[in-house]
DNA sequence: TCTAACTTGCTTGACGTATAGCAAGTGAGG
DNA sequence: CCTCACTTGCTATACGTCAAGCAAGTTAGA
């Protein structure tokens, strides 16, 4: 009668997973329903566990809410680094670097959707009024900039470098906070098969064309090694 | 001691205006904090009218929600019917007509902001996962697709069209829901003088490079959604 | 090795607050 | 005076948080 599970078995007692499970379990219902919509009683529920126990665990809702942003910046920032790093480690010419870029961007984000839309709902909620910022959005704007710094930009022609990666950035997150909008109006399915690989081409094509000016570009030389091995998505 | 007001006046008593401005105030307010953080109360307030009154106009918070929605749709619509009915008095090339397209896009989401939050509420709270679509969403899905038959899209060659359009509205889209968080950490400011200028020229430049360069043999074909079918759709 | 004392993991109950919606009231203007 | 425009009062519900309690696990001492 203590621990009253699915399958009325006694459940082993394991703080570091149940944390776990309650930090998957917050994100997914953030992410897909926002922060005012979920209530801790859900996440309890999704993890398992009791009402109160995400609160015993974590303090209080926003403190959760502010673990699962930081893990889920954590995972960007490994992610930028390491391809950074494999950046560095080439030769490859700049196009095909920049090309390689810009598709593992978009293949990350098109595997954690669930990310894109926690980010899109902070982005949301930091307002343009100069209102007092809730606590919680401050993690956010500092790992935002040091994921910046990691790309090592911001240092020559800012202005211009800014431009271009507000548009990469822009062309590869769209089509999934839109995917059940937009993409449905004008007839486009992000479930079909291949889609992910044609939205990768496209957005390379036109980051490459608008770089390079109008000059001509050798689009086969430049597409990455992915590009044709990735059939479908997670 | 019947209608106090802010100066203690008695206050006209005037449906149609009333009413307007409840829809005013729940539209910025809404747009700002998003639905279920926005209390009829604060609508009131906002309006200079009590806290049952948006109720009493509306019925339901639901339904007030789609009265705002459905005013924003119905500006956008009339927006692009008269940029339609523009392009079609003109005799510019297709690039020039492309270019004025996209510009006029921009500058309308740009002075409509508003307008560009409440619609990517919507779409984060259309959710992938297909439980019952809130009702409120059936009127942005219409007007959507309505708005994409004004345009006249989706003919021939609908894939590529599609994409483009995608990426059209996403870079004019992105800067404006983003100003807060990315812009401001790559530096951007969208407050600074000239900024939507410089942003505008980036956009078409972007579109305009990329449908060069995606079919560079014949550019009036790349723009079969703008400039072949102005005449028919469906 | 047995067990009693203690710690940790987690649950249930309770309280205060916010808020949507309803119902009854009240005043203005035709 | 009668209807419409609008208000205040009330109720039900949902939710975050706190506190008390209990069981599983751990350690210490015999």
């Amino acid at each position: 009668m203590a621990y009253p599970t699915i399958n009325g078995q006694t459940r082993s007692r394991n703080a570091a997973r149940t944390k776990q499970r309650i930090l998957d379990a917050a994100e997914h219902l953030f992410a897909e329903h926002g922060f005012e919509q979920t209530s801790l009683a859900d996440v309890g529920e999704r993890a398992g566990v009791s009402r109160a126990t995400p609160g015993y665990f974590f303090g209080s809702k926003d403190e959760l809410y502010q673990a699962v942003l930081a893990e889920c910046f954590a995972q960007v920032r490994t992610a930028v680094q390491q391809g950074r790093a494999r950046t560095e480690a080439s030769n490859a010419p700049p196009e095909a670097i920049l090309a390689g870029a810009v598709g593992d961007y978009y293949d990350f984000l098109a595997s954690h959707p669930t990310f894109v839309r926690l980010i899109e709902r902070e982005a949301l909620t930091a307002g343009p009024l100069p209102e007092a910022i809730p606590p919680r959005l401050a993690a956010g704007q500092d790992a935002l900039a040091a994921i910046i710094d990691d790309l090592g930009i911001a240092d020559h022609n800012p202005d211009r470098a800014a431009h271009f990666l507000v548009s990469l950035v822009a062309l590869c997150w769209f089509p999934i906070v839109h995917s059940n909008t937009l993409l449905q109006a004008v007839g486009l399915d992000p479930e079909a098969k291949g889609f992910d690989a044609r939205r990768r081409n496209h957005v390379i094509d036109l980051v490459l064309h608008g770089v390079r000016g109008s000059l001509p570009v050798d689009t086969k030389s430049v597409m990455p090694t992915r590009a044709a091995s990735l059939g479908d998505d997670t």
